[in-house]
DNA sequence: CGTACATGTAAAGCTAGCTTGACTTCGCGT
DNA sequence: ACGCGAAGTCAAGCTAGCTTTACATGTACG
């Protein structure tokens, strides 16, 4: 198993929103903050819901904040725009 | 413990996408019937690997299939009327 | 120098997400 | 009536996500 094909921005948006600190991140979207060390590090995804309140934290989409590399490749064809 | 704060529309997606069964929905995403049954009925919600892997799978966002009932309260004002 | 804050690592424990497998019920075609 | 495919339920087991606690490092400030 490799670590996670979720990738995220979290790092990034912390420092756009004011150098914002992990525990300040942490206690916001109500988790702990080996929590956020662990995601930010690509330890492991976070859960559906945590995806959520994180991306709302920032004001963003969920899609915004995590990106899925897709290992699978699915029965979708590549789509144009956005 | 509620049972979650997630709520899903997955068997509507199904539903407009060509009356797809659940196990054909699981194959495709690359779980079991029971995983998608139990999301159906909001037994418990998605990974988020699983939940990029549906919503890629009926071409939509995340947003558009999973819907979070914050329980916490945002902690910025978020409204944009929807 | 000391101490306060931000980040990171490690380890042990609990629970939610997912799996396998077996069995039930409903609707439809023969 | 019988069989079949789709949907659902129950139960036991494994693993990923999250918690708590504790300790290590770097950087800034009195």
């Amino acid at each position: 198993m490799a670590k996670t094909e979720i990738k995220n921005k979290i790092r990034r948006l912390r420092f756009d929103n004011d150098e914002m600190t992990q525990q300040a991140l942490a206690t916001g979207v109500g988790v702990t903050r080996q929590t956020i060390i662990a995601i930010e590090a690509g330890k492991y995804a976070p859960s559906l819901a945590l995806a959520f309140r994180i991306a709302r934290f920032f004001r963003t989409q969920v899609e915004d904040v995590f990106e899925y590399g897709d290992p699978t490749g699915p029965s979708q064809d590549d789509q144009a725009g956005q």
